[in-house]
DNA sequence: ACTACATTTAACGTGTTGGTTAAGTGATTG
DNA sequence: CAATCACTTAACCAACACGTTAAATGTAGT
């Protein structure tokens, strides 16, 4: 899981198809441990693994009731994410309004060793020198 | 890069800090590779490596110009990426239609082990038994 | 208390990731 | 054509991811 940000742990997370799959199953219904090995062509310890990578991203929450452990897709990390994405939207929405356009077109033209000439960039640029200081 | 399907690698991708900031970075402008180096607490060869990452998820492209080596943005895996998190909008987004928000909560009452009185699941179901082939 | 069930933790092997420095490649410049 | 610039590739290492099986934990039932 290379950062140890927020982002990165539910980007992380959402790379693994066995997770994505989890995910789709609790799309459906909350499921205990043993009902999500089930269609899964690996063990339940690996399939406990993935839950708690899920839910170390916050993609999951857990409950024990009596001896079975219930897992609750969680929506808040995905917007998130989805927001994160959201950013780029222009570069792949051809519906843009004139303005965003007109903005991606100044952007892309500007010239690469003076940046004074921006103007304020649209998707946040992040720390990577912070985002990679170890934090477990 | 556990899985080795295209959304997987996109995900992947996304899950470095690093290469977030250096989409960001793309999405102002094109760069060379030692423009995308300059702002990093990396060495080039570890920055060249993060674009051949991005590259391989589709997320770039680049072309040699002379002795610089451009990247650009590339949309279409975001797109995808932003489609796949969208099939799970209705957790988070509280501006449901009323038909929407009667799915779920009829998805949410369903009986955990009988799958059969369940309409079909909004979000597709993946194949992790193949996701996990590996295709290098 | 003993047994069974559901799940996690431990121990282990193996492949991948992300960083490094040093050497190699290919285009431009003097 | 030699030097330099812009990168990439190679070799290496430490840490981590993901799977396994076997043992430990905790709860429920008899």
């Amino acid at each position: 899981m290379s950062g140890s940000d927020q982002l990165s742990a539910v980007f992380s997370a959402l790379a693994d198809p066995t997770r994505r799959a989890i995910l789709a199953e609790l799309a459906d219904r909350d499921a205990t441990v043993t009902e999500l090995t089930a269609p899964l062509p690996i063990s339940m310890p690996a399939v406990s693994r993935h839950l708690k990578a899920l839910e170390r991203a916050g993609l999951i929450s857990r409950t024990r009731s009596g001896k079975l452990r219930m897992s609750r897709i969680e929506a808040a990390p995905l917007r998130e994410a989805a927001d994160w994405i959201e950013r780029y939207r222009r570069f792949w929405d051809t519906s843009l309004t004139r303005l965003d356009a007109h903005l991606a077109a100044v952007q892309a033209a500007g010239r690469p060793t003076d940046r004074t000439t921006h103007g304020p960039a649209i998707p946040d640029r992040e720390s990577p020198t912070k985002a990679h200081d170890k934090e477990n």
